[in-house]
DNA sequence: GACGATCACTTAACCGGGCAAGTGAGGTCG
DNA sequence: CGACCTCACTTGCCCGGTTAAGTGATCGTC
């Protein structure tokens, strides 16, 4: 089956192409009567342009690229990105954009997908995520002038405009909440420490559990993985003076530390409360269900998106923060047992 | 900062730009001296061909599609698809093929997402999940003449080639390995009742148990979300006679599962067996690990990557069976207690 | 009734590559 | 020595849209 053309629309219409081309794109030049014959036209032989020639006429790609710089294993279990991209779609295909996704690993290789992206012309702009401190790719994307919206922040995004929420914020309710709860010693899984939103957070734990005197308030890095959940939580929970309340990064890391917790004979919520960041359906499916640090990821990656085709529009957008994580307290968290209420 | 086209190149070399089109593409017509030159300035001032150029002048798109027919909840938690695209990326990628993404409602506006894409020529070619018995989308691409691999079968692929594994046979040894460990009460939370391989592995699940003399083996179908897999189990567990050991057709709902079972007080293993089906980490993460049957979705969905872009180029594809799942025994399994063995 | 304005188109150039056909220089051979 | 061939390019058209500029018909106006 041949693919319809501009021409065979202008001839089965006896009009030229460029009067096809008015009619479709609503442009003055036609009659009203002749632009209906022209669209009813198109509409029956089921024309849709060549996305090449209008990229190459000029005009937008109609496309927008994201690149994911995460090994296969993370990317699959953490249902942040799928949830991500479900929300950045919503908007671009509502506005016919067409989203290309590309895995890549490391960032070296993230920088010259966007330079080649941007030589092929196959996007109008990018999505970037896990921003990094000093992230090298927010200087090449201003270089290259592509319209980029960046996922994470504040700061650290140079000029690009940005979506970014308070994990900060968050991180002290948690921590005010466990406080309050009566928890004296608590810890943190973290995720990776290179991301500028792992260090956002870590700073703000130091932060509060200096200022509520909590002494030994540690932060153990890790990868997202469920494996290096498992060992972090292994190693805090047979320390001397093992911590009552742990608040891990992910959700995945999360269900991890409450296998380990079942497996060493400690109950929780009675011997250890946990608190998730990320609050998919992952959290609710276990036993018990994890009070977590929720948000409405879709969303996020929805503003993202809007906010990426207003800058390909050519309007001025600047950062845009999104709502704060909220706590959803389930059955993971407790006060802790008495014994261990006392220091 | 302008994108470097063609006359760019060839301008700094002094000669013209089919010159400089041959040089690139290995084409003969250039000599070696030539050649070497064009390809350094190229290098040098960062040139990569427009990809709606050449597109545009026959060539191909250097892109395939892929619709997501699945609510956003579920595509998140589900590592299953995410999974499936880091193995198509790994292959696209290599051979500097774009990936377009779209998340679509319902089969309707999946086949009209295709029908755009090819009318856009925006892909050479797309990959098709979620295979439904008399599949609609299967004649619309047939007639289209989009290049397609359908992931999923066997059968109902019409003249599409397929990647697909058996499920029959992995079913039938999960199953026979609950008889083996004396179980005879065993139920399936099933997926999609539409979808084709939830039919295969239902009707094998039938068939087997019918074989073996289980009498009320039952399926429950479900929509693979965790509240469903919630459910479905809270009624097989509640019921008269309940089922010993339960085979859930995800990951997600046999977490679920798991919960469920905590939460009415039944030990597992011991009063009852858990087996899932895709051995996401997940299945590592709770407590106690979940038997599984796995299998590499990585290597799958590359798989249909490279037959994909083989069926692009022309050459016959054929239906390509990959590996069946295999069980891997872990925690979740054991005999049932002795009161459970005798009927 | 001549003139300018407006309308409803058409024509043609252009985007950036690919590629068939053309060209001129140099070499080979009868 | 001229015919022929090969090599190493150049020229020019094509892909399928968009859009500025051009054109002819109709209309209103003084």
């Amino acid at each position: 089956m041949k693919r319809p053309t501009i021409a065979d629309v202008a001839r089965r219409a006896g009009v030229s192409k460029g009067a096809v081309s008015y009619a479709l794109n609503g442009q003055p030049g036609v009659s009203e009567a002749t632009r209906q014959r022209i669209v009813a036209i198109a509409e029956e032989i089921g024309f849709s342009p060549s996305s090449a020639a209008r990229a190459l006429s000029g005009a937008t790609a109609a496309a927008v690229g994201l690149a994911l710089c995460r090994p296969a294993r993370i990317l699959g279990i953490e249902p942040f990105f799928m949830e991500l991209i479900s929300g950045v779609e919503a908007v671009l295909s509502a506005r016919s954009y067409a989203l290309t996704l590309q895995v890549v690993a490391d960032q070296d290789a993230e920088i010259a997908v966007y330079r080649r992206w941007w030589g092929e012309r196959r996007v109008d702009g990018v999505l970037i995520c896990d921003l990094r401190v000093d992230d090298r790719r927010v200087p090449v994307l201003e270089e290259l002038r592509l319209p980029a919206v960046v996922i994470g922040g504040p700061g650290h995004t140079g000029a690009l405009p940005s979506v970014w929420c308070d994990d900060a914020a968050a991180l002290v309710e948690a921590v005010e909440y466990l406080v309050a709860l009566g928890h004296r010693r608590i810890a943190r899984v973290g995720g990776l420490p290179d991301l500028l939103h792992t260090r956002t957070r870590t700073e703000a734990f130091e932060r509060v559990c200096r200022e509520l005197g909590l002494v030994d308030a540690v932060t153990v890095p890790s990868d997202y993985t469920g494996e290096e959940g498992t060992r972090a939580t292994r190693r805090l929970l047979s320390s001397p003076g093992r911590p009552t309340a742990v608040i891990y990064d992910n959700d995945v890391m999360a269900v991890a530390g409450l296998a380990v917790a079942q497996e060493m004979g400690l109950a929780v919520p009675g011997d250890l409360s946990i608190v998730a960041w990320d609050d998919s359906p992952l959290c609710r499916l276990v036993h018990p269900p994890l009070t977590a640090l929720g948000r409405d990821i879709p969303a996020y990656g929805a503003h993202a998106a809007r906010n990426l085709l207003t800058a390909i529009a050519g309007e001025p957008v600047g950062a845009f923060q999104d709502e704060t994580a909220h706590l959803t307290p389930r059955g993971s968290t407790a006060p802790p047992r008495s014994g261990e209420r006392v220091r």
